[in-house]
DNA sequence: AGGTTGACCGTCA
DNA sequence: GTGACGGCCAACC
């Protein structure tokens, strides 16, 4: 797997998390490894922030359920508009946490 | 080529 | 709950 396609592949991913749902950049990473080979949360992180604008970014947050400040409070918004269950402005990730192959 | 940086994470104190 | 450390891997000096 080139490095293009799996940006394609994260990408893809993030695409297909539901409304008012939520993955980690580590499960992201995870996720894909089993097709990729590859697992790296930090390289999940870079990509996000390189080509993430076109995709509904604020449903991949950090391991604590929350996003960088320069991103919260936007971030905030979208959780708020969709019902994603949060806790203190963080996403409840026991809550809104999903795994590709539920909900379908 | 080597050093830093960053939308990260698990572990240990 | 917080903070330090090491590992991670591509991008950018």
């Amino acid at each position: 797997m080139t490095p293009d396609e799996y940006v394609e592949a994260v990408l893809e991913l993030v695409e297909r998390i539901p409304p008012g749902q939520a993955m980690s950049y580590g499960a992201v990473a995870d996720a894909l490894a089993e097709r990729s080979g590859r697992a790296s949360a930090r390289l999940v992180g870079a990509i996000m922030s390189r080509h993430g604008s076109g995709v509904p970014w604020h449903r991949v947050v950090n391991a604590s359920g929350g996003m960088p400040p320069a991103l919260a409070a936007e971030a905030r918004a979208r959780w708020l508009a969709e019902g994603t269950p949060l806790r203190q402005d963080r996403v409840d990730m026991r809550a809104a946490g999903w795994w590709p192959g539920e909900g379908m």
